[in-house]
DNA sequence: AGCACGCCGACT
DNA sequence: GTCGGCGTGCTC
């Protein structure tokens, strides 16, 4: 029997699946997915790997061939369908093979309450040396974690023991949550699926029933009932057998969505998200593995969830760009489900008001399925006002605010209805100069200008530096240090100026980092204890509040403005999505403020034509040869020295050139990023478009492999959402 | 990651 | 002549 094992797991370097002849004695216990003890290298030395498949028969001449050491893991930690998942994503990202594993990974492994060393099974005469013997009996009696102290000053001893076949890992025996399970009678709701709704649950279902790789993309408009056809697939997938999994794109604003779900579909539901406590993850995880059928819901780690008969994923608000992870490795969680759901043979539901332009693209193309819900259930949509700022200002209005603004404002409080206002902007404001001698506060970590906060400090707000700010220019000691531009502080702060009797508050990443503080401020706001609410991002989606029924977007331009392909694509989902906040039960009103007013995506958000937008953006993006008519690589390359990060990428773009005329791709590049220095690192990047996707895939493992300038990291980022 | 191999400069 | 710098490549 031979074990293809992974070295190191955690480790980049040593990128490629060893073979390894697996002794007798450890046929019975050797699995896919659990750890192993191996001898590597010229020297011998005692690794952990991973075996990732077992087969018969191997090319590798015998005389190299090592044996297995060790068995290390009870169960086996990952299952085969998650290293298949592991093996696509390392290809489709160019990830080393260890980084792409410890995606799938439990974290448990490395938690200290949960993961111990035990003794496999107590023999008296060990025959082990005095010292041996010690630890032996120690850990008899009380089984250690891996991070313990005693672990870590003997961990050659403890090989030892685990090559001796006495220890092995295992899960701390604790109380599973399976007694507390409440088992709450299901709600059945009391209204009939629409004809769209009945529509699209049909195609769902059959195309579940038919089985087979599929894309569903459930394009419905906000309000139009997504969320019960998601459910009654749910159910349907249930009933037969299956498990789903359902992916959110931000846990903390789903508690509805959550109670939703659990309340129609019952105990089988589990919550699967990393700011869990670790035991409750811990019993996701298990129950995930061990039930039959169960539903996972959660965010971009829920499509890692290590479920069986996995028969239907489901992307709830496809287009959100949280499900792209901004940390290498860079995963979009989107791609990751359909590649869980080609490996399973199964649908996935794309769901969304605002497609991704390229998803859109191949359902209209026929590649997925296309079901559309185009009404809103209960009410229509809100009316949307654009307002030209440049004009309000040449009228001699030189406030944040329109006077149509304020004016819905004010109707609006007299009515004790409540007001939404937008700004995706936190601190109070974004830039400090000054006016003597024209210098502008920098962070100096990253080049990225200071955002003062009222309470006295500058932030940087990519990496978080601090400062005080003392209103004396730091070059020539002018006092003559003005702030420019605005945030949710000043937003605030002078509407509290406008409606002295409104009461208001702020909801953004600095009133909402205190655990359960984004529950409290929503609570007050429901509850009717608040009458305007201003707030950034997380305030656009999925909100709910009756009595809400005006959004004002302060700034539409902050998105528009971004280098970036996308972000007229960013600017009309966001304002579709903030928009839909307004006027859910009664009729409401939208007040998009805008320096500029025919900016396409704008006009069609406020008319609620995505089509429009869609066949517009489409122009554009077919003419720049930007996805989904390419597919975009960014390479970046990051050092602490400049010159050494502009090396890195001319090894970069050395290598591309050989392979320029060979395949079908336009390099562009290189240059500084667009924010040149973050976090003390300099950074410059390569954007290459190319025409066919298995030529991506290619070039950039290639680009990978031949990469060697150690001096500088590389970051390979496919399908990248923006080139910050 | 380690470790060996190998191909050049500065030394007893 | 050889000792050792670290660039390159391999590890089942």
């Amino acid at each position: 029997m031979i074990a293809q094992v992974c070295i190191n797991y955690q480790d980049a370097n040593v990128d490629k699946v060893f073979d390894y002849l697996v002794p007798t004695h450890l046929e019975n216990s050797i699995e896919i997915g659990k750890r192993v003890y191996v001898n590597f290298g010229v020297s011998n030395r005692i690794v952990e790997g991973l075996v990732v498949g077992i087969k018969q028969t191997t090319d590798i001449e015998e005389n190299k061939l090592k044996n297995i050491l060790a068995v290390i893991d009870k169960f086996s930690i990952v299952s085969k369908e998650q290293i298949e998942l592991a093996l696509s994503m390392k290809n489709y990202y160019a990830l080393n093979l260890g980084e792409a594993l410890s995606l799938v990974i439990p974290p448990f492994v490395s938690s200290k309450q949960i993961y111990n060393i035990y003794v496999k099974k107590h023999e008296e005469d060990t025959n082990l040396d005095d010292d041996l013997k010690k630890l032996y009996e120690s850990i008899l009696k009380k089984p250690v974690s891996v991070n313990s102290k005693l672990v870590k000053e003997n961990k050659e001893k403890i090989v030892k023991l685990f090559l001796k076949g006495l220890f092995e890992f295992d899960l701390k025996n604790f109380d599973t949550k399976e007694n507390s399970e409440k088992n709450l009678p299901l709600i059945e709701p009391k209204f009939n699926l629409t004809e769209e709704q009945h529509k699209a649950l049909n195609s769902i279902i059959s195309a579940f029933d038919e089985g087979g790789y599929r894309n569903i993309l459930l394009f419905g408009v906000t309000g139009s009932g997504k969320t019960e056809v998601y459910i009654r697939a749910i159910q349907y997938a249930i009933e037969k057998g299956k498990s789903v999994i359902f992916m959110v794109p931000e846990i903390s604003l789903t508690p509805q969505m959550i109670e939703n779900v659990q309340n129609r579909i019952g105990n089988n539901v589990l919550v699967y998200h990393s700011k869990m406590k670790s035991i409750d993850r811990l019993n996701s995880w298990l129950a995930a593995r061990n039930k039959e059928a169960v539903v996972v819901i959660g965010p971009r780690s829920a499509v890692f969830a290590p479920v069986n008969n996995l028969g239907l994923i489901i992307v709830d608000e496809e287009h959100e760009p949280s499900y792209k992870s901004e940390k290498s490795p860079r995963i979009n969680a989107v791609e990751v489900a359909q590649m869980r759901a080609k490996i399973n043979n199964i649908p996935v539901i794309l769901g969304s008001a605002t497609p991704s332009i390229e998803h859109y693209f191949y359902a209209k193309k026929g590649r997925y399925l296309l079901c559309t819900l185009k009404n809103r259930i209960n009410k229509n949509l809100p009316e949307v006002l654009i307002v030209d700022m440049k004009k309000e200002i040449l009228e001699g209005n030189k406030s944040i605010f329109s006077r149509l603004l304020l004016n819905e404002i004010e109707k609006n409080l007299k009515k004790g209805e409540q007001v939404l206002l937008f700004l995706n902007r936190r601190g109070y404001s974004p830039i400090v100069i000054c006016r003597e001698c024209g210098y502008v506060y920098m962070c100096k970590n990253c080049s990225i200008s200071l955002t003062y906060h009222k309470e006295g400090y500058l932030r940087c707000h990519y990496c978080g530096y601090k400062e005080e700010y003392r209103g004396v220019c730091a070059k020539c000691n002018s006092r003559y240090v003005r702030q420019y531009g605005s945030g949710t502080q000043k937003i605030e702060e002078e509407i509290k100026m406008y409606f002295k009797d409104a009461r208001v508050l702020r909801m953004d990443s600095d009133t909402t980092s205190k655990k359960d503080a984004t529950e409290q401020l929503l609570k007050k706001f429901r509850e009717k204890e608040a009458d305007i609410l201003v707030g950034t991002q997380m305030i656009a989606k999925g909100l709910h509040f009756p009595d809400l029924t005006l959004v004002g977007v302060i700034d539409a331009d902050i998105l528009l403005n971004m280098p970036d392909f996308r972000s007229r694509e960013r600017t009309f989902q966001l304002l579709t999505q903030v928009a839909g906040r307004s006027g859910r039960e009664k009729p409401g009103k939208v007040i998009v403020q805008t320096f500029n007013p025919d900016d396409y995506s704008i006009v069609f958000a406020s008319k609620h034509d995505y089509e429009s937008f869609y066949t517009q953006e489409m122009k554009l993006r077919k003419m720049m040869e930007y996805p989904p008519y390419s597919y975009v690589v960014n390479f970046v390359t990051v050092a602490r020295e400049q010159n050494i990060a502009k090396r890195g990428i001319e090894h970069v773009y050395a290598i591309l050139k050989e392979y320029e005329n060979k395949s079908d791709m336009k390099v562009y590049g290189p240059s500084e990023n667009p924010i040149f220095k973050m976090e003390n690192q300099y950074r410059y990047h390569i954007l290459v478009k190319f025409k066919r996707a298995g030529q991506m895939i290619s070039i950039a493992n290639l680009i990978k492999e031949r990469y060697n300038y150690n001096n500088a990291s590389l970051i390979i980022d496919v399908n990248p959402l923006d080139t910050l």
